[in-house]
DNA sequence: CCATCTTTGTGCACGCGTTCACAAAGACAT
DNA sequence: ATGTCTTTGTGAACGCGTGCACAAAGATGG
């Protein structure tokens, strides 16, 4: 996960629990594999081994979508990859803006898996002057000062920021003022947006420091097992005054 | 995290709530702000909305690590950026390989996030020939026919997988064969490792079709709510089927 | 030393998500 | 048509995470 949530409250009336929705595009993809090998059903054992999920959770998420299996075979793979598409709205095509052409930006506009998949980037944006200009994965960067325009004229919701922390807040400003409603946030800062807006984050610091504690705690249990120590000193490297 | 998970199926009884490992980081970023800015202490609701959480949670989650706060004062800054960096394992040096230099692995290897926060970058690993000896953010790009050597001469226990989706499970397994048991991954697939290793993936195209559903669902709304009231609201550009 | 005020730490209840286990549904063979 | 076999769809139980609300702890002032 990359992790952390940053959604209204619950999963409100007719909607599709969160961890549902979260997983769909985890099934599509392995549709997807399947269609391409031209398999025409799956069961719900095949696709979990997949997906890396559970068999009994993946036939609960297909529940709230319908009953699109058939009892005694399976699913249909073309089927379900158009049902799933059209529930995350991939039926359509998605403008998106990508503010922040550094390295990460880059490397975004670079990513084939958007294209893919019904979202087209519409426009890189940066606020060096000397980027302006400069095509990056084919596409020309313009200046952050077009940045209004450019939502407005394409009619772009979806908001990339892959800026240095100490921009975000204010690109994220700009981009909701603009017509911007759900916003993909690479930088390490907590964007704080009006209500209505989806925020959802990926913090690369934070995946690893989540390993690093893992990580701590296996080698703690080896050298538990040869040691019958409790780790819990306190260093006073750092004590307070 | 953003995205999906895959861990242990369950916190040990002694440990701290998955959930809660997820917040530390997070808690970390507030807190070191702070201290850059020398401020002494600080309470479970300031420290909650700079870390964009209820401070109820925040208290429950530092009761895990124990009772640092003093009632009717707050935390001591300096004293819980130490205690939670304790915790996470970040007190000790990580050396992290990140395996394949595209876009995505130079804006990763330049990411200044990884060396401010206890991990450093050991080696660069890409399986292209050509790239062997290039000098990417500082350091020589190596062959994978090294990879076996690299780990094992640094004692590397946490691996980064930027790799095509093709290559990674492979890539993944010559990782854990070699002794790493941590693993952050940023290709679109899903690895299979054996029992104590850990994966965290991070996808950006899985997060994007999140934030889609979400829009898509605002669309519906909206178009509900104008269809009752009148022909009143702004012109949508994309009209979902 | 006592009263008051602030803030922590947590017991408790609630809701979401996961998993089990099985009845119902349909395919398929005879 | 009937029986068997496979696989779905889901009711129900359980466990984790969240947030409320408050008592306990300690600081502060008189």
């Amino acid at each position: 996960m990359a992790t952390g949530r940053n959604h209204r409250p619950a999963t409100r009336s007719r909607g599709i629990p969160e961890a549902t929705v979260a997983r769909l595009p985890l099934y599509l993809r392995a549709l997807t594999a399947l269609s391409e090998r031209s398999v025409p059903t799956v069961s719900s054992e095949e696709l979990a081994a997949a997906a890396g999920v559970n068999s009994a959770k993946l036939r609960k998420d297909f529940s709230y979508l319908g009953s699109y299996g058939t009892r005694g075979v399976g699913y249909d793979v073309e089927y379900l990859v158009y049902q799933i598409s059209r529930e995350l709205g991939l039926t359509q095509d998605w403008p998106v803006v990508i503010v922040g052409i550094g390295n990460l930006g880059a490397a975004l506009a670079n990513y084939g898996g958007f294209a893919s998949r019904g979202f087209r980037v519409a426009a890189l944006i940066d606020a060096d002057p000397a980027m302006a200009g400069k095509p990056v994965a084919g596409i020309a960067v313009q200046h952050t000062d077009e940045l209004e325009r450019i939502i407005s004229d394409n009619g772009v919701s979806i908001g990339v920021i892959a800026t240095p922390a100490g921009a975000a807040q204010q690109v994220c400003e700009r981009l909701v003022a603009a017509g911007v409603t759900s916003i993909l946030n690479f930088a390490p800062t907590v964007l704080s947006v009006p209500d209505g807006v989806d925020v959802r984050k990926v913090d690369l610091s934070i995946e690893l420091q989540i390993l690093a504690f893992h990580e701590q705690r296996k080698a703690g249990e080896e050298a538990e097992a040869s040691a019958r120590k409790g780790p819990d000193g306190d260093m006073p490297a750092v004590m307070p005054a």
